[in-house]
RNA sequence: GGCCCUGUCGUCUAGAGGCCUAGGACACGGCCCUUUCAAGGCCGCGACACGGGUUCGAAUCCCGUCAGGGUCACCA
């Protein structure tokens, strides 16, 4: 078993650097039995937010499309009607629609193979279960909630595996469909006996599994809505999907779908199954439940800062890091996030980091997707985050950072064109410190608020200490008359002034920063002066007088 | 527990029998620059899970052990 695994991969590798090098020709190269255009489908269930991992599934799948000209489509999984609730979509296409990553068949778009939500589908997988009942293939199941429960329990306790078999197996076909229509009841997938069921990943190369370790699953409910493994396969059939590619954590549903597509004679798509993520720092799969507990103080402090209340964090299940919405929250610019989930479990080549949009697309491949599980790492996405920062033009990063300060009250609903140009100094000031767009919150506010807040720690450092206040004085006679009141100026003034007095320059900038700012904190101190303009700076240095 | 998957620096990865004294990136530590913080530059720390084979030669191929993970629903 474990032979045959190793050695499908060593082939699979054989494969990569083979269509790597011809990677002009991909469209001939690609090793598939399909010769027709691609189609990727990723199929996320309404759970009201986007989880990261989903995110990374989707974006392989789009990429993939991207680069062969493919379709990417998305269909909803919705099935489960006692869970799924309608209003828990609409997070799930803003955040793609946020992140760029269009679909070109699903929900408000459609296409040929509408409808792209499953709990629309009904009739064509009860067509389906029914002829896999008249051919013998699945048959009737009366066994009840709580007999299935002591048989699994009895197993339990036994110590053996707990391999379900209904007692219509033996039922023939014909029986079976006059019971069915007699009394409707669950349909389940028989299982043939004795085999093994093959699969040949492009990720995971070939596993394989014996038909003896597989309980005959549940296709259809009583009334009516089919189950995961039985409705995915109709659907990706039914929609010409020519490669699933999804998380490692369905590679142990697959075999009985490949059952499932056996029964009904229906073409086998491509699998690939991209190995889980992990939490920070773990091997633990980065799960959809118990999110909360990545709400760290750290993380709430964050969130506070752009403006939510504790009540809020705690009654909205996508403010924490597990999730897209939260990086938006933050301001996280969406190409990064991209670049950032393309590289985990991916890679170009040895070196490349910082990867554009349009070289994934150029360069995606499933073959350099990496087998084993990788930790979501939320200090690379920062770093990233500030990569993509730096290179975006000024008018985006004014125009990112304004809603921030909006939620936040430092800027009014409708931004005047002085209010924006101050606030264009300002982010020019920040430079490289602005990572993300709510950094604006911090280097921002001194220049935005009218009266600051003294950081206690800095007064006591930089304020009180022996000579500050004098020198804080007379270097407040200087700046009265220094014209013009630019960086230039107030650069040359401060450095006369201490080579003057025979002090170093650090013994007049800090108390400078701590008296105009509040904080010892900020942008270069030359340039939150000539932002904050004579007046204010002179106003604050006589506050900051008090307190020294 | 059964079945399946996976093991290269803390993390993401490069690596396809000799280009490996194992490369890059994030993080971390130090130094430089400097007006604080960022940014930038330089340096450093740091890994082939273990044991057997095969081979002149193994991170790479084979076997085993160990470890971790995923999954075992009338969820998806």
């Amino acid at each position: 078993m474990k032979r045959s695994t190793r050695k499908a991969r060593s082939f699979r590798r054989g494969q990569a650097s083979r269509s790597l090098r011809h990677a002009n020709r991909p469209r001939r190269d690609f090793r598939t039995k399909q010769i027709m255009t691609i189609r990727t489908r990723f199929a996320p269930s309404p759970t009201g937010y986007l989880h990261i991992g989903g995110v990374r599934t989707a974006l392989f799948n789009w990429l993939l499309t991207r680069r062969h000209q493919g379709t990417y489509v998305l269909r909803i999984e919705d099935t489960d009607t006692e869970r799924n609730k309608p209003e828990a979509l609409q997070p799930i296409l803003d955040g793609f629609r946020w992140l760029g990553i269009p679909w070109d068949e699903g929900p408000e778009v459609d296409g040929p193979y509408a409808p792209y939500f499953q709990s629309q589908r009904f009739a064509t997988y009860k067509e389906a279960a029914m002829r896999m009942l008249a051919s013998g293939h699945a048959y009737t199941d009366y066994l009840t909630k709580d007999q299935l429960d002591s048989e699994r329990k009895a197993a339990e306790v036994a110590k053996k595996p707990y391999i379900h078999r209904g007692p219509h197996r033996a039922t023939p076909a014909d029986e079976c469909v006059r019971l069915y229509a007699a009394n409707p009841t669950a349909l389940r997938l028989k299982v043939p006996e004795g085999r093994s069921v093959v699969i040949d990943d492009v990720i995971r190369g070939r596993v394989e599994v014996q038909t003896d370790t597989i309980g005959d699953p549940v296709i259809l409910r009583p009334d009516g809505r089919p189950l995961y493994n039985f409705a995915a396969v109709i659907d990706d059939v039914a929609m010409k999907i020519t490669h699933v590619i999804r998380a490692a954590e369905h590679l142990s549903n697959t075999p009985v779908q490949v059952l499932v597509y056996e029964a009904l004679g229906l073409p086998m798509p491509t699998f690939a199954h991209v190995p889980v993520v992990n939490e920070p720092n773990s091997k633990k799969k980065l799960s959809k439940r118990d999110m909360k507990k990545f709400v760290t103080a750290d993380v709430r402090a964050k969130l506070r800062m752009v403006g939510y209340t504790d009540e809020q964090i705690e009654s909205r299940d996508d403010l924490n890091p597990a999730t897209v919405a939260f990086y938006r929250e933050l301001g996280y610019l969406p190409t990064a996030i991209v670049n950032y989930l393309a590289r985990l479990g991916w890679s170009l080549d040895d070196k490349a980091e910082k990867i554009s949009m349009a070289d994934l697309i150029a360069n995606f491949s499933l073959e350099r997707v990496s087998s084993a599980p990788a930790s979501f790492d939320p200090d690379k996405l920062y770093w990233l985050a500030g990569e993509y920062m730096k290179e975006l033009p000024l008018e985006e990063k004014v125009a990112g950072c304004v809603p921030f300060l909006q939620r936040a009250g430092l800027l009014g609903a409708s931004p005047t064109p002085a209010e924006i140009e101050k606030l264009t100094k300002i982010v020019t000031a920040a430079g490289d410190r602005l990572k993300l767009f709510s950094d604006i919150l911090t280097y921002g506010r001194p220049f935005l608020v009218a009266k600051i807040d003294y950081d206690p720690k800095g007064v006591e450092k930089r304020l009180k200490k022996a000579g500050a206040a004098d020198h804080l004085r007379a270097f407040a006679e200087v700046l009265k008359t220094a014209e013009p009141f630019d960086v230039p100026t107030l650069d040359k003034s401060l450095h006369e002034y201490c080579a003057a007095k025979a002090i170093k320059s650090g013994e007049l900038v800090h108390p400078v920063r701590v008296a105009t700012t509040g904080v010892e904190v900020g942008v270069g101190l030359f340039d939150a002066l000539a932002i904050l303009g004579r007046d204010t700076v002179l106003a604050r240095i006589e506050d900051a007088l008090r307190l020294a």
